[in-house]
DNA sequence: ATGAGACCCTGCAAGC
DNA sequence: TGCTTGCAGGGTCTCA
């Protein structure tokens, strides 16, 4: 499931393959996928545009073309591909764009969750996703008072906060795991209860985190797979997230899994110290 | 204003 | 073995 390292890792591949390109024509599939304008008007107006560069605004891949801008967001297990025109077909893809050379740019999309919205590059601003998005983690606007600031109104769950694109862009429920184990700060504990040094700690952990990810090409935990068809291997270096039952390999106690602000998390009890009223404690375990 | 939950969708695992 | 059920997940929307 694409976070941000998997979406730069893919916005570095495609901005390689892609740059100086020009888009012969494009075929929907499915019309779900394509947001805005409806399909004969995105059809058309891509028709004849040069790719100008790929780039990433929080796990928003922004694709320039002469003065308007392909936003596209993969959500669950969107995935690029450039490949042969005239190469089989791979199921499930749902948008193909036929470039010059004989190539072909393919959007696959197993549940149908990803979009795409093609608007003027000056009218980015305005686009509703993209508007609600808080700092890039990996920028230098992204330190403790920039988050504390965040956070003080929050009293719910530090991880439904890091899960927020408002508070801060780009992290998913598996960096959340991480980087609040590498903070040692429970996923449960109140965001605005944090005391500074945890603050500090998060902000660390998440660029020491992202950055980490982008340069191993990202994590594959399921099906994600780069601009170029391999996969990252930032998966390896996860730490509790789909290690439940498995010993930490900081202090050996057993990863627990519960859930937080509605999704699947994974904590060390024993280095992430629950707060009062806790679910996931080491009493009850899972649940 | 905040936060919880439903929803979209499909593949897969678990349970009967 | 074959069926049904539930779960996973990001962002957006609704509702309290």
């Amino acid at each position: 499931m694409p976070e941000l390292p998997e979406v730069e890792t893919v916005r570095r591949g495609l901005d390689s393959l892609l740059a100086g390109r020009v888009i012969l024509d494009v075929h929907v599939h499915l019309a779900r996928i394509v947001r805005q304008p409806d399909v004969d008007t995105f059809t058309t107006l891509l028709r004849g545009k040069r790719i100008e560069r790929v780039r990433r605004r929080g796990k928003y891949l922004l694709i320039d073309l002469d003065g308007w801008t392909l936003v596209s967001h993969l959500r669950m297990e969107g995935r690029y591909g450039v490949f042969a025109a005239d190469g089989e077909v791979a199921p499930h893809t749902h948008v193909r764009f036929r470039l010059d050379r004989g190539e072909e740019l393919r959007y696959r999309d197993v549940r149908q969750f990803g979009t795409m919205d093609l608007l003027p590059t000056v009218e980015l601003d305005v686009h509703r996703g993209l508007a609600a998005l808080g700092v890039e983690p990996l920028a230098d606007a992204f330190d403790e008072t920039e988050l504390e600031g965040k956070l003080r109104s929050r009293s719910g769950a530090i991880k439904g906060a890091l899960l927020d694109q408002s508070v801060v862009a780009g992290i998913g429920n598996i960096y959340a795991d991480e980087i609040l184990f590498a903070a040692k700060v429970h996923p449960e504990r109140a965001a605005n209860r944090l005391t500074r040094n945890q603050t500090r700690e998060i902000v660390r952990a998440t660029k020491l985190i992202l950055a980490a990810s982008i340069e191993q090409g990202g994590s594959s935990v399921k099906s994600y797979v780069d601009g170029f068809g391999e996969q990252g291997q930032f998966q390896f270096a996860l730490r509790v997230y789909g290690r439940d039952g498995l010993p930490c390999d900081y202090c050996g106690s057993l990863i627990r899994k519960g859930r937080v602000a509605g999704r699947g998390t994974h904590v060390c009890v024993a280095c992430q110290t629950p707060p009062r009223g806790a679910r996931i404690t080491s009493r009850t375990g899972s649940e």
